[in-house]
DNA sequence: CTCCAAAGTTAGATAAATCTAACTATCATA
DNA sequence: TATGATAGTTAGATTTATCTAACTTTGGAG
């Protein structure tokens, strides 16, 4: 009775949430605009999502998600941001190919791969062999290949480097710098290495997925620093000023 | 007029090009197993795209790809492997769920993305901070994360392999094992560093895509070493036992 | 308060991809 | 050569997602 949803169902809930993050209501025309379709085309959708009790939408009135609909938009949404990190990030698609794109994988991959590709991208920005110097490296072999003499070079600029590190890491001593989760600026990737925080704030923070080791990526910061929002193995987490105060990380 | 295919008709071209390879000709049968439809549905698709011009169809008689049909069927082919390659050897993903996922994928990918991947999976296999033993560090980070202590001795070790061979490269003195192409086992990968042949033969195995500095890696050998089936940037070749004994390769 | 433009709905059509039921052709072998 | 099992086709129904045309509701300007 209850079938899995289709390519088309998941996007028009991704879309009903991304509308409710832009703006306080959604209504049927913004629908049909952000997907690109005609009125009646929502209406029917809306009609099947709500017997589906993903959807709450009385006739002429605005838009919202059930709790299971936002459960399920969440998940579509987090497949989407995963796919578009690993693009853009790692394999350095444009922005809006890795936008498409990821809208349409998005549907076609399976659970397992998208935990795997979520670890990986994780493991390229914080593995000692990996991270931002070396995605770099991947781009300049995209546009112009790898000479041996840039080879050589590179690979003795990076031995350095990693001796650097491994004294670093021997003596436990820090060569980052450390600062707490609401002074990352937007755009930028840090590892997470403390929780200050005590008790249910703790808590609360270990269960949304922010652990030493993690990778968090700042997205937006309120006016006044609060609320900040940042994206945690493609959820995307809106956490309070007390709360990112508590979250040390070493920038990437 | 000719609009673009739907992902169901580039699942039959996909599939018809795939029986072609297994068995000599193809069935309306064979069709519906491979890709778990009924018949009349595959008699009902074999119509439409009989009227595209993709493939040849007499009433009651075998199934064929038109040469046009056929091009379009190796790109799907194509699409599908570079994906399940990367999903596969990269992620580490299952092997039949690389297979599921890749034929679901394949039809939501885009050109630039898809050569950005191809060159992605070489790049991980051929580049010095990268490889075979990088992605072995990765597996291991999948199942139990990365220590200090495993980071800091993996580095070590790393470190020695890298001074080992930039050491290799300034000197000009080869460290890998080089055979020739034929000499490569089944499901080894190796990079190209030279071409041999003269006139004809070597401009054949340059068109191919077998250029020097590429991945290549062998799939099958014939019972009596013709012909040998490779794979390179994605693409499914067929090589004459002359021609792959023209090509040396250092295994990776 | 009225009225009209914009937003939304209803009705009905179309295209794609599938199915079942019923019919037909092919071909191996008795 | 006759014939039945297997393969294939035709016809007609269903589901999903879309559209246009025509109708209805809502809410703001005057
Ligand atoms: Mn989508
Ligand atoms: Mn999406
Ligand atoms: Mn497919
Ligand atoms: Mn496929």
């Amino acid at each position: 009775m209850k079938k899995g949803l289709t390519a088309t169902m998941e996007d028009y809930l991704e879309a009903i949430l991304f509308l409710k993050r832009e703006k306080r209501v959604v209504r049927v025309k913004d629908i049909a605009c952000v997907l690109g379709v005609r009125l009646p085309t929502v209406t029917s959708m809306l009609q099947s999502l709500g017997e589906r009790g993903l959807v709450e939408h009385e006739k002429y009135d605005y838009v919202d998600l059930s709790p299971e609909g936002e459960v399920l938009a969440r998940e579509v949404s987090r497949r989407h941001q995963v796919i578009k990190d690993f693009l853009e990030d790692v394999l350095g698609v444009e922005p809006q190919k890795a936008e498409e794109d990821a809208c349409r994988m998005e549907h076609a991959i399976s659970p397992e791969t998208l935990e795997r590709l979520v670890k990986f991208t994780e493991f390229v920005f914080l593995c000692p062999r990996g991270g931002r110097q070396w995605i770099e490296q991947f781009q300049q072999f995209c546009s112009r290949g790898l000479s041996k003499e840039e080879c050589a070079a590179h690979i003795r600029a990076f031995i350095e480097g990693l001796e650097k590190k491994v004294r670093a890491i021997e003596t436990g001593e820090e060569v980052r710098k450390v600062v707490t989760l609401k002074d990352l600026e937007p755009g930028k990737k840090g590892k997470v290495t403390a929780i200050k925080g005590k008790g249910g704030l703790r808590k609360r923070l270990l269960d949304m997925g922010i652990v030493p080791g993690t990778l968090v990526e700042m997205e937006r910061v309120a006016p006044l620093g609060d609320p900040v929002e940042v994206r945690v193995k493609g959820y995307h987490l809106s956490l309070r000023k007390e709360e990112a105060e508590e979250v040390y990380v070493e920038e990437i």
